[in-house]
DNA sequence: CGCCCTTTTGAAGAAAATCAAGGGCAGTGG
DNA sequence: CCACTGCCCTTGATTTTCTTCAAAAGGGCG
């Protein structure tokens, strides 16, 4: 397994030549398992490698003050995090394992010294953080009507993962237990429950058994009001 | 009136040598007067210039299919936006005044020409980002508890206008209406209110006239559980 | 089989939205 | 000088949404 789903996804995001692509899979990495529910980054850690999910969902989380977690963002194969340590301070968040993951850890100073000869690797680094940002926004907007927020996840994820498929029913694998979901969404895990099965009796998304399937992907975004065009994708 | 709380902003963030500080002060910009709840940039628009904002208050936001409105972030006087047209990508959010405003706005290319000369300035850029990101995360994980929320979002303000203030008690400027601020707590102007004057009977913050003032900063930081470590200020 | 994890459902309670109505204050114009 | 208007703040009553508490059922795996 190489870096090959991180090198796709900048690719997404800006041109890179064949030059670029090679100077990136050459970068000597170190493959990293972690289980699920485990943490990659810990809050506080100044991780000095760049880590990319090769394998599996990961995700961002803080802890609240009473002990609950929310996720703040869903990491997917290709997803890299890490880059926070160009700032030198410490993670203000953790990164976990949500499913069991495949990671690719990379040292910093070797990814610097690729992304410095490369105005379009940086640039392609700036406009996945204005994705992150634009998904973070997108997540605060949904703050109302958990109906609509849970469609709007999975509407999320499967642009995310299929940005260039055009078939309108789709069915693939979502890993993420309703708790899980639930931390996503800022609602408890039972609320979940109930959601789930709106959106399943409404004819919008089927999810059993760790596979989403979605009737009529355009109704679904319909639903949620979702637009994918602030993922900055090129497809 | 000049860029500096601009070129302030970004020496509490990295450091700026005098050279650097020079270069930008010498940027060519035009002062732009911008009347309270008018938009500075449109979701749409693909701005060609740099703003900063030199006096007011800002405010990103987006619409909800219902035409209510969701403040995802606060600018003060300092902050900028439109980097993101580095992306080349539209807008996916609008820039509004929240006050009367002045902004300065510099033509990106003669900005990008300064920063390309120094990674001081790049870096500064870069946690600055990282900042607006980390604020986006806090407004998340408090989707719980309004009265929290909202003394969460005075101690933020707080923090970013005072980094450098020593006393425990405070009074400042805080012009946003009742209404704004429930727009971007993401509740409504009636429960709004509520959740000021509970704050006002619990002794923790009175907010009057346009006025705020913290009696104890230590201990509404300690009920809204806030931690300035997230704005990666050097302070 | 028995255990753990996840999903499911019910019932009661809390938080916030909604609907509705006033009140204060500054600016405007007769 | 005073009535009028618009904007913001304030308060009450009702309804919706979500949480909390509690319990049970399904499914994979030692």
């Amino acid at each position: 397994m190489s870096l090959e789903p991180f090198i796709d996804k900048l690719s997404a995001l800006a041109d890179l030549d064949g030059a670029q692509r090679e100077a990136l899979l050459a970068l000597p990495f170190a493959k990293r398992y972690t289980p699920a529910n485990r943490d990659v980054i810990t809050r506080g850690d100044r991780p000095s490698y760049l880590y990319v999910v090769l394998e599996g969902w990961a995700g961002r989380y803080n802890l609240r003050p009473d002990g609950s977690r929310r996720i703040t963002g869903v990491m997917l194969p290709g997803d890299f995090c890490g880059i926070h340590a160009v700032c030198h301070a410490p993670m203000d968040h953790g990164i976990t394992a949500l499913t069991d993951c495949e990671l690719g850890q990379v040292e910093l100073h070797h990814f610097d010294a690729v992304a410095s000869t490369s105005p379009a690797i940086v640039d392609a680094l700036w406009k996945a953080k204005m994705a992150d940002e634009a998904i973070l926004r997108t997540w605060l907007l949904n703050s109302t009507d958990a109906a609509r927020t849970l469609a709007h996840l999975f509407c999320e994820i499967d642009a995310r993962l299929h940005s260039n498929h055009q078939e309108n029913e789709r069915s693939f694998r979502f890993p993420l237990t309703q708790e899980q979901i639930g931390d996503a969404l800022g609602i408890t895990p039972v609320h979940t429950n109930r959601m789930v099965r709106h959106l399943r009796e409404a004819g919008l998304a089927n999810k059993a058994a760790g596979v989403l399937h979605i009737p009529d992907v355009a109704a679904l975004r319909r639903y949620a009001s979702f637009d994918p065009r602030y993922l900055h994708s090129r497809d």
